[in-house]
DNA sequence: ACGTGGCTTTGATGTGAATCAAAGCGTGTG
DNA sequence: CACACGCTTTGATTCACATCAAAGCCACGT
């Protein structure tokens, strides 16, 4: 009998990203209190609980993808992603890493204006849209939460548009490092993730003069490196200085 | 007698903007059907009337500064308007330009993040952000409309990170020729009110090589120069294809 | 008509980051 | 343990765009 390639694919690959069961839903959920469900009392969090999926991805997994129809939105809850814009001839601008608590794919076209995948692996609360608008209808809160959110992120995207218009490689290396999340108890220490050349694509830099530019960094003592993913800060008056454009 | 100088400054100038008088309303106002009003049926429109001021500002007057107070935001109803952020050199990006019908000062920030001036004689109505919340919170639509203008927003702030970040100079200038708004009736014209040095701010490039590339276009006959300030374009696909990217 | 000042264009030269190229380095695997 | 593969670092060279400099152009007021 011959394969059936088609169903058996299909089977398989219903679509990237694996269903979780753990379930433990969004009352204790890593990011209750500081994403988009922070806008909602525990009562009425139980609408958006029902209205979940939640995925997991393994690093380098497609989340969504450029073009694809935009039919759901997700939350991230644990991990790190890259979003990011192709030209047509395979430059990629990284347009941000999402941490958890941060939204993915709030959008009003018909299509993803850009693709989202893991770096890390990888946990999101997926939406239908339809579903969020509907209870964005009957809940205000969780709209004007999304729109403070939004909010956020533009005010984040232009300074975004300063660093790659503007700054200078070390300042724009300077400004990555300290846009990164830090462990409280860590202060100094800071985890990079993604390669260099997600650093670069992010930056608008080649990942080898994200290299050197990190190299002369440790050169000049204003960081170190623990290990090639772990960087600590030694002069953190210096790295905040070149983040400002005050170094020149 | 000596002068008062702090109370009579105070006297000349309020703020900057004229108040305008003529206030023939919401209604009849040009972005009526294309701005967040839209959102508002005719007799819903009046509570948003009645919180507007109407304000006039001439070529380079200030609209609002970085790290002033964010207590307002605006609806651009006419003219043209930069909105920037400066680097404490004086490297400056500009982040969008903004035509009739844009937002401005949307912001859950205390003071505003950037500053926006006039590049023509710029009509701006006015709100004070607690009375705009106030009536967001009376009426979902409008803020429902707002988050679907902060998502647009969003989009194109990804797209012009793509530009900054991967873009030639060719095709920045490309993409920026294309970005303007143009009349249904001269499709083929685009009219640049800005300088070359705005347009370079925005672009990440020197005036110079804004100069440059569009004197390259005319040589290549891609566009025309009516005069400095009005592109004839003559080859749109040509154009097109450079400002997506296929040019190389 | 005649300067004057601001914007734009063009030219000559310099440079920061890209590109091209080749080693290191670590981690996982047979 | 050795080998391979993917990532990172370092080095040599190139190049696109910046910088420095000087005309051109045009609208404006006198």
């Amino acid at each position: 009998m011959k394969t059936q390639l088609g169903s058996s694919n299909i089977h398989t690959l219903p679509e990237a990203g694996r269903k979780e069961r753990d379930g433990s839903g969004c009352k204790a959920c890593p990011v209750r209190e500081s994403s988009m469900c922070a806008a909602l009392s525990d009562t009425r969090l139980e609408v958006l609980d029902a209205a979940a999926s939640r995925l997991s991805f393994d690093p380098d997994e497609t989340i969504l993808f450029e073009s694809d129809p935009a039919d759901f939105a997700f939350n991230l809850t644990d991990g790190v992603a890259r979003v990011s814009k192709m030209l047509p001839d395979g430059r990629r601008q990284i347009t941000g890493f999402l941490h958890p608590g941060d939204f993915l794919g709030l959008s009003y076209q018909d299509c993803y204006a850009y693709s989202a995948e893991a770096v890390t692996p990888v946990k999101v609360c997926r939406f239908r849209k339809a579903e969020l608008n509907r209870i964005m209808r009957d809940h205000p809160d969780l709209e004007h939460q999304l729109l403070s959110m939004a909010s956020n992120e533009l005010a984040l995207a232009h300074d975004r548009m300063l660093l790659l218009g503007r700054k200078s490689a070390a300042e724009k290396v300077a400004s990555f490092l300290l846009s990164l999340p830090r462990k409280e108890e860590r202060i100094d220490e800071i985890d990079l993730p993604m390669t260099r050349g997600d650093i670069a694509d992010y930056l608008g830099l080649t990942l080898e003069t994200v290299s050197r530019t990190l190299s002369g960094f440790v050169r000049q003592q204003i960081v170190r490196n623990a290990t090639p993913r772990i960087i600590v800060v030694l002069d953190m008056a210096r790295l905040s200085a070149l983040a400002a454009g005050e170094g020149r």
